[in-house]
DNA sequence: CTAGGACATGTCCCTAGGGACATATCTGAG
DNA sequence: CTCAGATATGTCCCTAGGGACATGTCCTAG
């Protein structure tokens, strides 16, 4: 149930229409959080219903923005404060890994330089991202603070996978025995 | 659609039972790749029912070892080598730092500590299998060699994480102009 | 001999997520 | 004026996953 308090977080920052908020998921939370946009208009009309959301206006092209309420804005604080974090992870490559021995020496070889580049380019873009933060283009509020300090996260956890893989490259396919 | 290459991949290893495979899952893959016993149980039938495995003894107490047939190991490889690598990453410690402007100064350097708290003994556990695997502890085949690949992601990754949450703690909440 | 606990396999239901498909509205280029 | 394309919101269905619950089997301590 994160996609609910992702809406909800991004709404506490300001109004936005479920277009807007589909977005910014798949711009800032593609990589992170994805989410299409039928759960995202599916999960605001709910909001809505709770009243943890209501629409503030109502625009060109059937257009609906959305504003938190003080319920909604109570109920983001409570999940961040009193609900545990769930650190699930479940990370496809990682457990290919784990069936590496299966495979031809330069299949191997050809996976892991194209998980390297994914990976660089991944946090190369969020390096970029951050240094724009940093050179203030995004101004100095607490949200924009608050997004250098996920993006940081994108940023060392890229990094760290393509240093994986590019290490993973000069693990011997089995260890033989001493004096071989 | 991992959990069933997933399966197919331990199987490969050699014949196990469901039961044998949960306690894998859960001991090593548990935290990059959860998965329940009875979505084991399911799957593995369907694997048997697409000629992918194969029961290979019934033992004491209803106990069902399952073998991987030709077809099986002949499907993790095609998806070893020709499917593309799902890189989804949907991690909520990440997705919560968005939101951390609306935390109290205290409650977000107590929630960081406990993170890097928690990722650091994480890091600490997987450095603690490797160096048992390095010191020759699971043998030195190609599996155990797989095995250390994947564990020393989990070291990386963890790592990464524990250093961002310290680091977040010394980032201002709100960076005042210049001159402050 | 009996009861608790580990071993072992399953059913059932509910929610979350992926993805195809449908539709309405507005803008701007030709 | 018309049509392509962007904006904007939705429906529908299917699969994956989480979790509660149920059941059978064997071993061993008392």
């Amino acid at each position: 149930m994160s996609l609910r308090h992702g809406l909800l977080g991004l709404l506490a920052e300001g109004p936005a229409s479920g277009y807007d908020l589909a977005r910014r998921f798949t711009e800032v939370l593609g990589s992170v959080w994805p989410a299409q946009h039928p759960k995202i208009y599916a999960e605001l009309n709910k909001l809505a219903g709770e009243g943890l959301v209501e629409v503030e206006s109502e625009g060109p092209r059937r257009r609906k923005a959305y504003r938190i309420t003080d319920a909604g804005v109570a109920e983001v604080k409570r999940w961040l404060t009193e609900v545990d974090v769930d650190h699930t992870m479940r990370l496809q490559p990682l457990l290919r890994s784990l069936f590496f021995w299966m495979m031809d020496r330069d299949e191997l070889q050809q996976h892991l330089e194209a998980e390297a580049r994914y990976y660089r380019d991944l946090a190369e873009q969020y390096t970029e991202y951050a240094a724009r933060k940093d050179r203030g283009e995004f101004g100095y509020s607490e949200q924009t603070q608050s997004m250098r300090v996920t993006i940081e996260a994108g940023i060392r956890l890229y990094s760290a996978l393509a240093d994986w893989a590019d290490w993973a490259q000069t693990v011997p396919p089995a260890k033989p025995s001493k004096g071989s």
